[in-house]
DNA sequence: AAAAAAC
């Protein structure tokens, strides 16, 4: 079985712990196996009644000395001091009601957030940055970058996810677009690392998208900047062969990527980058890197962990979308799995205003489309569609609208891609025309609406989508078109809608719920779309597509 | 369907 095999079975939610049982455990047979595999699940499901008990037992059982020599922050400062000397009865009593005091306090802090956790030992949730330097030693120059940045408070997701991660728990954290979920794992990182460290990558963040990985590598120099880390992309697979293989320096800290380039270096003979000292292994969008099939993430993100062959290796996965699958996944082979969720699961964030639009059929998209640019609107403007093919289309009839409109897909170069990023952050482009590549993570400052020309092919990718508005606390809008041949998933959207608060027409609630099996053909096959087209052929420039597929 | 590597 090789590495790639078993990561596979893993996946399917099926592990069986030979480094627990040992090799004789390889002999067993089939109906010995299905047993261990029930006492698993049943020891899973029976996690959050053991923790429950294990609370009770800790507010009410009196062991003080235990708790304070675990290092928990029980009592504030102020409390220590109130304690003063009383008589040993006293003591207990009151202890006892600080620390009843104390967890009424933190549940009401977790509840007032949205806070939901499950696990055991749970460190109390954060409430100021500065706690970071005070509890766990973090650079208070990384604080000052953190207000420079214009960060007051911690958001939910970090209240939570960051003492968690430095008390050095794996994590599956599930936060809303937009919520703060990149800085919830970068500064972590960052204060565990302590200090520059000649030794090699001791972190790797890994995101689906190249944008995204640069984004976040941006992210982490602006917050560690004048700490001297060493933050690193991988660029250009032929350089960093020379730049991080057995002959380099080694003089770095923090590896950000897509996992290709990552498997490319990994693949070099001799390997051209040694994962072996990394203790932090972030996975960004987990839910999509988790993605299975042939043309899915999930086989190159199992070379990597396996190439993260540190016994230290700590692993976070992040996303604003939750999997059964990955969440299966975690709890089988992480160590002692923290779940962290804010607020309900798979929803969409609260602060977009959110419309569904009727638009007849797939001709009536390019007159809904004008009739937006005619009536005005509010640039910066995002406007999704499901191919490549058709972002170059719909390009094609924006462009004489005389609006500063661009297109962005996998197809185009690494330079145009920039280029594009760039110019629709700086407000150069007002309407940007993308595909899924688009969709995750991103973070434009201020997009005020995002248009889905074609229907999002899930809830979870429409979630994504109209995340990219609405941020960090700010109002968005988003209009979703739809036809006859969006039907089927009419009804899942619309319910996403409504959850967050946005009126929907009850009929759309009323349809039939469509099989899964069916929605994840649909995820697969989207409905097929006549071409974009208004404009005399001839004007279209034709790009044969050299894509792969 | 889209995304992710390079020579």
């Amino acid at each position: 079985m090789d590495a790639v095999d078993l990561f596979r079975k893993l996946g399917a939610g099926a592990k069986f712990d030979f480094k627990r049982f040992g090799k004789d455990a390889g002999r067993f047979k089939v109906t010995t196996v299905w047993l261990f595999f029930c006492i698993c699940f049943s020891y899973i499901y029976l996690i959050p009644v053991y923790c429950y008990i294990d609370a009770e037992n800790k507010t009410d059982g009196g062991e003080e000395e235990e708790l304070e020599n675990r290092g928990i922050q029980w009592l504030s400062s102020q409390d220590k001091k109130a304690k003063g000397p009383k008589t040993k009865a006293k003591d207990q009593l009151s202890l006892k009601r600080l620390k009843q005091l104390h967890s009424e306090k933190v549940n009401q802090i977790r509840h007032s957030n949205r806070i939901n956790v499950h696990g055991t030992d749970i460190p109390d949730p954060l409430s100021t940055f500065e706690e970071l330097q005070k509890e766990y030693g973090l650079d208070p120059r990384i604080i000052q970058n953190i207000k420079a940045a214009g960060f007051q408070t911690p958001t939910p997701i970090q209240m939570q996810a960051i003492p968690l991660m430095m008390h050095r728990r794996e994590i599956l954290a599930c936060a809303p677009t937009g919520s703060g979920k990149t800085m919830a794992f970068c500064l972590p990182l960052l204060a565990h690392l302590r200090q520059p460290f000649n030794k090699g990558f001791r972190a790797l963040i890994v995101a689906p998208t190249r944008e995204l990985a640069s984004q976040t590598h941006r992210e982490m120099l602006k917050l560690s900047e004048g700490v001297g880390f060493r933050v690193h992309m991988i660029n250009k697979g032929v350089d960093a062969v020379k730049k991080y293989g057995p002959k380099s320096a080694k003089k770095f800290d923090i590896l950000v990527t897509t996992p290709n380039r990552l498997i490319y270096l990994l693949n070099q003979d001799p390997p051209a980058l040694d994962l072996s000292s990394v203790e932090w292994l972030v996975v960004d969008e987990s839910d999509k890197l988790f993605e299975d099939g042939k043309t899915g993430f999930r086989d190159q993100l199992a070379t990597i962990f396996l190439a993260c062959s540190s016994p230290k290796i700590r692993r976070a996965f992040f996303s604003a979308t939750f999997t059964t699958e990955v969440e299966k996944w975690c709890k089988l082979n992480l160590d002692s799995l923290v779940c962290v969720n804010i607020g309900p699961r798979n929803s969409a964030a609260e602060t977009v205003e959110q419309e569904l639009l009727f638009v007849g059929a797939e001709n009536g998209k390019l007159l809904a489309m004008r009739d937006l640019i005619k009536k005005g609107f509010m640039p910066p403007v995002l406007v999704f569609v499901q191919s490549i093919e058709r972002a170059r289309e719909l390009f094609h009839e924006l462009v004489y609208e005389g609006i500063n409109v661009d297109v962005i897909h996998a197809d185009r170069t690494q330079q145009q891609r920039d280029n594009v990023v760039s110019s629709f952050r700086s407000g150069k482009i007002w309407v940007l025309i993308c595909t899924a590549l688009m969709a995750r993570g991103i973070d434009f400052k201020g997009v005020n609406l995002v248009v889905n020309y074609d229907f999002p092919t899930s809830a979870v990718e429409y979630i994504h989508r109209i995340g990219r508005t609405g941020r960090a606390g700010h109002k968005g809008k988003a209009i979703t078109f739809f036809t006859e041949a969006d039907k089927p998933l009419l009804r899942s959207i619309a319910t996403v809608i409504r959850q967050a608060g946005c009126p929907v027409p009850d009929y759309m609630i009323g349809f039939k719920k469509i099989k899964s099996k069916v929605k994840r053909q649909l995820e697969k096959k989207p409905p097929r779309r006549s071409t974009i087209r208004t404009m005399p052929r001839f004007l279209i420039k034709k790009k044969p597509g050299k894509r792969k597929r």
